[in-house]
RNA sequence: GGGCGAUUAGCUCAGUUGGUUAGAGCACCAGCUCGACAAGCUGGGGGUCACAGGUUCGAGCCCUGUAUCGCCCA
């Protein structure tokens, strides 16, 4: 037989085994004998076939205890020692006892074999030593009623859990129905509202506690006071009752001579967080809070306490107030560390978020969580000190976590840790965990924090000027259009909890379109005192829907930033304000509408062809390690119709890319010695003679013409595929039609500006 | 053992109904201090989408299996 548990041998009552029924062994340590029984839990391909039963102290074995009507002997004591039970080994720790056993069991020349094996074996989060389970009565909550509205709750969908998978977890715990084991012997928590008295019989109970309805009780059914009258049992021993109420008021001594004990335990700490959403707000009284707020309208956790806590929380609601606690329940990711552990105190792998308030911004935590708040997985969030002496940063590793002090690798400083605890330790400086997954949140608000500032210094006696997007320039018609579309994807993100894509598609559209395209394209704008206000009513409006999205997300920098805004162009009112005025604090503002007709799609490919270009150039002008400054001439060559929609935007291509626009049209040439680029159906030249290095040039077109014939290739052979031709949609092939006709006009532009630079080279 | 997820660039993550050349931030490389911003600007390099099969004209995405990781339950 195998023990891994040698301490549990003395409780051994059964050994489950593969053989016949009925035969009996001899425990050697206590000299009992016990039944061997064949039972379904033996595993004999993991070991010798025979396997040791303890009822009371594994959850298996007491399973098979119960199938098999097995006595269950509990050998420990609550503080841990073997009981009395335990025979020779009664008062011992669990750790002497299991030497003692084995060394008993060799003394009697049972021993056969001692080997390491690896086990499962759990432990306690706190102590960290390995948990005994230990049978004991308990207080239950029967789940069979109080279950039902709860599992109706979520399937009827007046309850709702997003991501919906979640859902199933909700369901598949609680339509189990199991009975909730709800008492703890712990000092801190709600106390078990039962009363135990003896000695006393029903009627007397009824005199005490006439008229009260919030006293109840049972008899305590292993006193046998069930039908004595006299409050005796049949064998004459005082009978036991249990009182339960809800009125803590009741006495000790509410039974004369006889004192009613209240039981020492408390209740799980899910059973008095269940109650947060009424209990909070007042209940059981009645109160303005609670009636103004409860139920309330979203519940926001993580997926881990879906039964533990959620689960609860909508069971108490319904049984205690009639009403459902809330309606959505938003299930957030998880945050690991870079091992993809849960963060713990206990582990020390944790960030404080006062830390990285410190280092980098409130705004910058709360904008990092937000982007983090995805709805497929956890995330994982690697933690690094920062040496408070010279800056530097430093990994947190499995081996330095829980350090009270750490050397820098640079500075060869010592800096603490939470741990620290020894004076000298407390002396030193503390370096601050946080985790860089936090700076882009905190460049994001220094960016914004800019970009207002650029408007702020073009405000002057600005008082805000009329809304009038018909006559409007291209870049103000591009402006309103991404606003309206940014602002309707942003609310649809957040109306569903999505808030990681919330924030993405902010920061995309505010760094790279209203601050790197927008922006910069007032600024020309702005030192012309005919397009001036045109250009600062814009500003205005792009730079206000901007702070109103992202309050939710930033709340200081965007309150901050609005104060400001407010001083500095006090009459500043939107569409969508219908004329309130101006909200006093951000938090208060309407929340942005923009025309939804302003959304044109026309405009913004018009407008993404400009950017085309100057991206070309750019690009051109970067590999050929051109200064910035330096203006170049230039020549676009495409269509007379894109080049009509790009004619607006020559003095702004000149600006964006300094370059100086010689000729755009569609038969235009490239210059001697031109580098070309190109982007959609423009050809872009950049007139480079006195600056190319031809060899480089060379190889970067050819690089092009490389990637652009193996495109093409692919394309084709797609293409003369009778099964593509076939079977896909006549859309799909048209598609790659166009396109394979595309890489082809590219390819040959390419292989013409080649050869022309090949015969430059060789001159 | 069961359930639910995950595996995409060096790191952390997006990727819509299966359909262009798979994206972002950080890190990296090159160049830039022109009156918003060096916590910045411009450009660039970097991916066999865990692995093996399958379905399909076509798979990061659908199906099956394997491996690894996380959580809940037993």
């Amino acid at each position: 037989m195998i023990s891994r548990r040698q301490q549990l041998l003395p409780a051994l009552i059964q050994l489950a085994a593969m053989a016949k029924d009925g035969r009996q062994v001899r425990v050697p340590l206590v000299d009992r004998a016990i039944p061997l029984v064949a039972d379904e839990w033996a595993r004999p391909e993991m070991g010798s076939g025979c396997v040791k039963i303890t009822p009371a102290h594994d959850a298996n074995d007491y399973d098979v205890g119960l199938r098999q009507k097995l006595p269950m002997i509990n050998i420990l004591n609550p503080d841990g020692t073997l009981s009395p039970e335990a025979g020779p080994y009664a008062g011992q720790t669990v750790m002497k006892a299991r030497a003692k056993v084995v060394a008993d069991l060799e003394g009697l020349g049972y021993l056969e074999l001692t080997e390491d094996r690896i086990i499962d074996l759990a432990h306690s989060d706190r102590s960290k030593t390995p948990i005994e389970p230990y049978l004991a009565d308990q207080w239950f909550i029967r789940m069979a009623e109080i279950a039902q509205p709860a599992l109706d709750a979520v399937t009827s969908g007046r309850v709702r859990i997003r991501p919906e998978r979640y859902a199933k977890s909700y369901l598949d715990w609680l339509s189990e129905k199991r009975d909730w084991p709800v008492s703890r012997q712990l000092w801190w928590g709600h106390r078990i509202p039962i009363w135990h008295v003896t000695g006393v019989a029903e009627d007397d109970l009824v005199r005490a506690f006439a008229g009260r309805s919030t006293v109840s009780w049972q008899p305590d059914s292993e006193s046998g006071a069930e039908g004595q009258p006299d409050g005796r049992s049949a064998t004459g021993s005082p009978c036991g009752w249990f009182l339960c109420t809800s009125d803590e008021s009741i006495g000790v001594e509410s039974m004369s001579g006889h004192p009613l004990v209240r039981d020492p335990d408390v209740l799980d700490t899910w059973f008095s967080s269940a109650l947060w959403p009424h209990s909070t707000l007042g209940w059981p009284q009645a109160s303005a809070e609670l009636d103004c707020f409860y139920p309330t309208t979203t519940l926001v956790t993580s997926r881990d306490i879906i039964t533990l806590w959620v689960a609860r929380m909508v069971i108490m609601g319904i049984f205690d107030t009639g009403e459902l606690p809330f309606y959505d329940v938003a299930i957030h990711p998880k945050i690991l560390d870079r091992y993809g552990e849960t963060m713990s105190k206990s582990k020390g792998n944790g960030v404080d978020p006062l830390d990285v308030i410190d280092s980098l911004g409130a705004d910058a935590l709360r904008f990092g969580m937000v982007g983090m708040a995805t709805e497929t997985q956890d995330v994982r969030m690697p933690v690094e000190f920062i040496c408070p002496s010279c800056g530097v940063r430093i990994e947190q590793t499995l081996a330095n976590r829980m350090l009270p002090k750490i050397e820098c690798a640079k500075c060869k400083q010592f800096f603490r840790t939470q741990w620290a605890s020894s004076d000298s330790d407390l002396a030193l400086l503390r370096g601050p965990a946080v985790s860089e997954r936090f700076e882009s949140g905190r460049n994001f608000a220094n960016k914004i924090w800019n970009a207002t500032r650029f408007v702020l210094m073009n405000m002057d006696g600005f008082a805000g000027g009329p809304l009038d997007m018909r006559e409007a320039p291209l870049e103000d018609r591009w402006l309103a259009s991404r606003l309206a579309s940014v602002t309707r994807d942003v609310t649809a993100a957040i109306d569903d909890y999505r808030f990681a894509e919330a924030s993405r598609v902010l920061y995309a559209f505010v760094w790279d379109q209203f601050c790197s395209a927008y922006v910069e394209l007032c600024k020309s704008r702005l030192a012309d005192p005919l397009l001036r206000d045109r250009a600062r009513t814009m500003l205005l409006l792009g730079l206000d829907t901007i702070l109103r999205l992202l309050h939710p997300m930033m709340p200081f920098v965007t309150e901050e930033l609005w104060q400001h805004l407010g001083e500095a162009v006090g009459q500043r009112c939107m569409p969508w304000d219908s004329g309130t005025g101006l909200a006093e604090s951000i938090m208060i503002a309407r929340w942005p509408e923009p025309d939804a007709a302003w959304i044109d799609e026309r405009t913004e490919t018009q407008f993404g062809t400009f950017l085309g270009v100057v991206a070309a150039i750019r690009e051109i002008r970067s590999r050929q390690n051109v200064p910035p400054r330096t203006t170049l001439k230039v020549a676009v060559c495409s269509s007379q119709k894109t080049i009509n929609l790009l004619e607006p935007m020559r003095a702004a291509i000149e600006s964006m890319a300094a370059v100086e626009i010689h000729a755009m049209g569609s038969t235009v040439q490239g210059f001697p010695g031109a580098s070309s680029g190109v982007t959609g159906e423009c050809e872009v030249f950049v007139d480079l003679a006195d600056f190319v290095d031809v060899g480089t040039e060379i190889a970067r077109i050819q690089k092009e013409n490389e990637k652009l014939s193996g495109f093409i290739k692919a394309k084709k052979a797609k293409l003369s595929d009778e099964k593509f031709a076939a079977r896909a949609p006549q859309a799909v092939v048209e598609k790659e039609r166009q396109q394979l006709a595309e890489y082809e006009a590219t390819l040959a532009k390419g292989v013409l500006a080649l050869s022309d630079l090949l015969s430059r080279k060789a001159l």
